[in-house]
DNA sequence: CTGTTCTCCTATTATAATGATATGAAAGAT
DNA sequence: ATCTTTCATATCATTATAATAGGAGAACAG
């Protein structure tokens, strides 16, 4: 049950966002040069963020993607949704109807529990939460990436 | 990020087992009728949970399988881990060693909160949990299946 | 009005994981 | 002996993930 590359390399691009806010757009070149990441692959995660409405995009010279609401106010749980999907473990939590032992399920409380606490986990978390950890690293400001 | 089907299929099983507890092991081919599934598919999941000590089996005629300890002894992290691996969602959380910007990385804690709150859920419930479900379900003791 | 920088859209491919089935050997009970 | 069951291994189909590729179209600078 692990997460996809999608929603790691999303939280970190988010997290840089987070710097730059509310100052200039970021290329997407930028942030993946920053993670190592190939540009096309960004662009796919950076284009399901701003469906999702968490970022926005600006094209052509000094353009690029910014987040679109401040960082305290993006939280971890909107990322996932936009890039993991659902929290709930299993369909039938979201979608009683496809099974027929709904209501009889001995596990199934189960896992609607633990959606509940993914969701509170991810719910008090915040991109701002994520940018402050950059902020306080040891590597913050030595390294040639200016902002 | 959802469980296997293995994971599904075999707690379900497993709270089957705890109806039957101590008094006689059950054959695949009855817990497969039960789900719906086929016995061999199910062999394998059992296979799987007999490698974790979590359940015994006997061979033969009258043979079967049944839980290894008492239902309230077998958390369903231990199911989890048998089943679906860690509750890392990050292989890095358990393997720092694979990371290389593991003590900078901004998003790392997030990732261990969340094992965190897996483990606090699927440790606090036990197969005697679901058990207990099914005893009180509606369909207890309507169905054809005899105990 | 031209070139550059960037987002944006769609298609394709590779790889791995999951879900499942199949065959048959080995062990135990009667 | 024979039936029932676990056990071991191999194979296959399907899906999801991860990633790459090519180029169209917007914004802006000169």
């Amino acid at each position: 049950m692990e997460i996809s590359t999608k929603l790691r390399y999303g939280a970190r691009a988010l997290a840089e966002l987070g710097l730059t806010y509310p100052k200039r757009p970021v290329p997407a070149r930028e942030l993946a040069e920053q993670q190592g990441l190939s540009v096309k692959y960004l662009e796919h995660i950076l284009s399901a963020l701003k469906a999702a409405g968490i970022v926005n995009s600006k094209r052509g010279m000094s353009g690029g993607y910014e987040l679109a609401r401040s960082p305290e106010q993006i939280t971890m749980k909107a990322v996932f949704n936009a890039l993991e999907g659902s929290t709930a473990p299993v369909k039938c939590v979201e979608n009683p109807e496809i099974c027929s032992q709904y209501d009889d399920c001995p596990t199934r409380p189960v896992w609607e529990e633990l959606r509940d606490s993914i969701d509170g986990v991810l719910g008090s978390t915040t991109i701002a939460d994520l940018t402050e950890r950059i902020r306080s690293s040891a590597k913050y400001g030595k390294t040639t990436y200016q902002i």
